[in-house]
DNA sequence: ATAGACATGTAAGGGGTTACATGATTTA
DNA sequence: TAAATCATGTAACCCCTTACATGTCTAT
């Protein structure tokens, strides 16, 4: 018996599937939605990932009308799409990589004006707290899904779990933008 | 006269040098040590871009001996590339963009054994303990530097920030791991 | 002598984003 | 009727990592 060997992207996709039957479009939707944050995948590279794994009977579509706009494709995972998946979600996780243009913004902020970098930290710290709004109208919307009955108990922890990390992350980078704006402000009156 | 447009990767190499000159070996060396955590960039990104660098006059470079190995090509930002640098990092930054397995693991957890998930997260946990012990070493090696006047003060204004990141980021993923723990801890007496 | 750190580069291949191509349905 | 959303897919290109190629110096 071989394993399945897949790249992290795709175990994103097919993990999206196991935590619920999506289409091609609702997938991308997903990762922009609630995925973004820890993975990204646009349709370029979900729709041919979802029909290779068709081809390995990772999953299995049924074609179904559209509420509204043209058929859709709707993928489930199987009991050898879940197996793979499990078996890759089981095994320690390599360390997350970030690209962070801010930081390396901020590599330079000592060369410039202290008014322009409180500006444009404050400006940082809006989108930041912005978005962790997002994620929060996010959790709640999960809860009352979880309440209603909408979700599975293993599906919702899956997703909290990433939900709590969203969040974390959101409110960590607002705490950086008030300390660099502190560092910056009692730098001020050295000059 | 036309500004000079780089890509983030370049931008932050040219900032390495900005902070001090430094061979495309100590380049390298300086995104493995303290900027992995947000950008990194290994030989054959490093060498190309300070090629290009100089051509386009951002850097000039010095060969000076080592102290051991061959000859270095000290590098060392030209005003043009500061100008260049300095127009960039004053701009408002794009969104972070991190690709985290763990999170991708994290979606299944709710169908592993409690027992697994909870070995996971405490190997993780240790992990993220020991980069953040990292980076508190790498503060205290920083502040030293500067009360010797080994850098200066607009140097150590940008390092320092990212530095304060990278704790505040391994702080809120340990943080992160015990709630996982706990959720997933709680759910455990219900099956 | 041999391993490991120091040092500079090139080349190839794989991964991932973006743009393109097409079309249905609903709402303003 | 035009725009927005729903829906499926392909193709090209760019980026980036990884492996390759070469060589010095120091310490064991």
């Amino acid at each position: 018996m071989r394993r399945t060997i897949l790249q992290m992207v795709e175990y994103a996709i097919l993990s999206s599937v196991a935590l619920g039957p999506k289409s091609g479009y609702d997938v991308a939707g997903w990762f922009e939605r609630v995925a973004s944050h820890f993975c990204s995948a646009g349709y370029g590279r979900v729709y041919p990932a979802l029909g290779r794994f068709e081809e390995e009977g990772l999953v299995v579509h049924e074609t179904l009308p559209s509420e509204r706009g043209p058929e859709r494709k709707v993928y489930s995972i199987t009991g050898k799409g879940k197996e793979a998946l499990l078996a890759w979600s089981g095994e320690p996780a390599s360390e997350p990589k970030t690209r962070d243009e801010q930081l390396v913004k901020a590599l330079s902020y000592g060369f410039l004006p202290p008014e322009t970098v409180l500006e444009l930290l404050r400006v940082a710290r809006e989108l930041h707290a912005e978005k962790l709004a997002y994620f929060r109208r996010l959790e709640r919307g999960l809860e009352k899904q979880r309440a209603d009955g909408g979700i599975s108990d293993d599906a919702y922890i899956g997703t909290r779990l990433t939900l709590m990390r969203g969040i974390g992350v959101k409110e960590s980078y607002i705490k950086w933008c008030e300390e660099a704006s502190t560092l910056v402000t009692s730098r001020e009156p050295l000059r």
